[in-house]
DNA sequence: CCGCGGGCCTGAGAGC
DNA sequence: TGCTCTCAGGCCCGCG
C-alpha cells in the first residue's frame, strides 16, 4: 500500500495515540511477516513506553524507553488501526472482512490507557524488527537508504549528482531507494508527468557535458517535493486499502494525473495526448507520450 | 558495480 | 456461479 505520503499519514495518526503511552500487552498471532519477528519480540515490547514515532523513507521508527527501536514497514498491504477498549468495531469499518473476523490482524498492541493498535497485513510483505537505537543507522534495512525527499532537500544539483553516469531509465532511478528514499510507483509516475520527463530516458542524460543539471532536473526536483507535500496534505492515496489509522480514506488518488489512468486524456490543458501504460523493470509506468519527453524534433 | 527477472503472499477484478 | 488469469502502493536475492 504505502509510499512515503501514506507512511507519513500513518505516523501522524499513530503518534497521538501512542507517544507517551506504555505498552501493557502485545499479541503476536504468527511467527513473522515477510521475515520472522526478532527473538523475544513480545517480551522486549511489553512494559516499554513509546517515546516518539519517526519515519525514515517508508519505515516507521517507534522509539522505546528501553533504548530499542521498533522498525516497521508496511510492505504492499500493511495497515495500522487505532481503536479503544470497548469500541464496537463493526464489520465494514476499517475495511474488515464482512464476517467481522480480523483475518489478517497479525500484531496487536494494548496500551496502558486502553488504546489498541492493530497491525493488519493480508499479503504479509511487511516487516517488524527491534534494534538498539545505537545500531539503527547500520540496520540492514536503513543503512543503504538515500536522501529524504521532503522539506526541500531535493534540488537539481543533488539529482544531477545522484544520476550522473547512470544509464538506467529515470523511472527506475527514482524507484531506487538508495538514491531517493520514499518514492514508489505512484509518485514516481506523477512526478515525471509534472516535470514533463520521459520515464524511459536515461537518468544520466539529464546532465550536460559540463556535469550541470539540465532544466528537466529542476522541474523534477520541484515536482517531487510538490507531489509528496500535496499527497501528505490529502492524507495519502487510498486505493485497495486505506492509509489512515482511524479508517478514514486519503483522497490524493482523485488527483492522479496519470497513475492508473491508461486511455484517459492527459489532464494538462495544453496537451491532447492520451495516457499510456508501459512496463519498466516489471512494473507499470503510466505517462503521457505527448507531453513527456519523447523527444520529437519539430524540424521534420 | 549494474540492471533485470523472479519470488514472496493474498485478494480483487476481468473475461470466459 | 465459478474458474482462470492478471495485476496490485515493496523489497530482496541471485543471475548474467
Amino acid at each position: 500500500m504505502p509510499e512515503l505520503p501514506e507512511v507519513e499519514t500513518v505516523r501522524r495518526g499513530l503518534a497521538p495515540a501512542m507517544v507517551g503511552r506504555r505498552i501493557v500487552a502485545v499479541e503476536c498471532r504468527r511467527s513473522g511477516l515477510r521475515r520472522p519477528f526478532p527473538e523475544h519480540f513480545v517480551e522486549r515490547l511489553e512494559g516499554t513506553t513509546i517515546e516518539a514515532i519517526d519515519r525514515r523513507a517508508k519505515y516507521l521508527l517507534f522509539r522505546l524507553s528501553t533504548g530499542e527501536v521498533l522498525i516497521a514497514h508496511l510492505g504492499m498491504s500493511g495497515s495500522f488501526r487505532v481503536t479503544r477498549e470497548g469500541d464496537d468495531v463493526t464489520p465494514g469499518a476499517f475495511h474488515l472482512p464482512r464476517d467481522g473476523r480480523e483475518k489478517h490482524d497479525h500484531v496487536v498492541f494494548r496500551l496502558a490507557d486502553g488504546g489498541i493498535v492493530t497491525y493488519n497485513d493480508p499479503r504479509r510483505f511487511g516487516v517488524m524488527d527491534l534494534v538498539a537505537a545505537s545500531g539503527l543507522e547500520t540496520h540492514p534495512a536503513l543503512a543503504g537508504l538515500g536522501v529524504e525527499p521532503l522539506g526541500g532537500a531535493i534540488g537539481p544539483a543533488l539529482l544531477a549528482r545522484l544520476f550522473a553516469g547512470r544509464a538506467t531509465p529515470l523511472k527506475a532511478a527514482l524507484l531506487d531507494q538508495r538514491l531517493v528514499a520514499g518514492l514508489g510507483n505512484i509518485y514516481v509516475c506523477e512526478a515525471l508527468w509534472r516535470a514533463k520527463l520521459d520515464p524511459r530516458a536515461a537518468a544520466g542524460d539529464q546532465i550536460d557535458a559540463a556535469g550541470r543539471p539540465k532544466p528537466g532536473l529542476k522541474a523534477l526536483a520541484t515536482a517531487i517535493g510538490e507531489v509528496l507535500d500535496e499527497a501528505i496534505a490529502a492524507g495519502g492515496s487510498s486505493l485497495r486499502d486505506h492509509a489512515r489509522v482511524d479508517g478514514e480514506l486519503g483522497y490524493f488518488q482523485h488527483t492522479f494525473a496519470v497513475y492508473d489512468r491508461e486511455g484517459e486524456p492527459c489532464p494538462r490543458p495544453t496537451c491532447d495526448g492520451v495516457v499510456e501504460r508501459i512496463v519498466q523493470s516489471g512494473r507499470s509506468t503510466f505517462y503521457c507520450p505527448n507531453c513527456q519527453g519523447v523527444r520529437r524534433r519539430t524540424h521534420r
